[in-house]
DNA sequence: GCCAACGTTGGC
DNA sequence: GCCAACGTTGGC
């Protein structure tokens, strides 16, 4: 069992969106870094967890998911019309993968990107290093562990 | 294979 | 809106 950092523009991808898609779970398509990519499809597993990022203005963790289903090719690459499409991913040559995460929780006080900052436990944590902007990232068992117990007391 | 130029991310 | 950090591109 893995646990992971995703994150997503809230006015491109939210939290609430997730909530209202088809049995609450969505392709997380459109990740074009190749660090990224290597992790969904070579690291993440059903049943992985999953802190759900918003990024931008007031940036948070916001809630939890669950990947689903483990890495496939991410067809928007190879769509023209596809606002991330990439012209070298074909489906019989893909680049690009993704996995299907679904909704586990909505925090009802998101944690603050900024009150991490001062979480004792959470020095370490790639999202916290300066200029970091991995859009998945792996998070520690303890990390994980300090956070979920945060949106509780909150 | 190096590196300058450029584009993007994302916090502030 | 600014800018630091970082990834990618392309000339050499």
């Amino acid at each position: 069992m893995k646990y992971w950092l995703m994150k997503s523009e809230p006015d491109c991808f939210s939290l609430e969106d997730l909530i209202n898609s088809p049995d609450q779970t969505t392709p997380w398509d459109g990740v074009r870094n190749y660090q990224a990519r290597n992790l969904m499809r070579e690291e993440m597993k059903t049943g992985d967890k999953v802190l759900f990022y918003h990024s931008g203005k007031n940036a948070a963790v916001v809630g939890l998911a669950e990947v689903v289903r483990e890495a496939y090719p991410d067809f928007t690459s190879w769509d023209p019309e596809n606002s991330h499409f990439d012209s070298k991913s074909t489906p019989e040559s893909p680049r690009w993968f993704m996995v299907d995460v679904k909704f586990v929780k909505q925090f009802s006080n998101p944690i603050p990107l900024n009150y991490l900052k001062t979480v004792e436990g959470l020095e370490g944590m790639a999202l916290l290093r300066k200029g970091n902007r991995l859009s998945v990232q792996p998070v520690t068992e303890e990390e994980y562990a300090v956070i979920t117990k945060l949106a509780e007391e909150m």
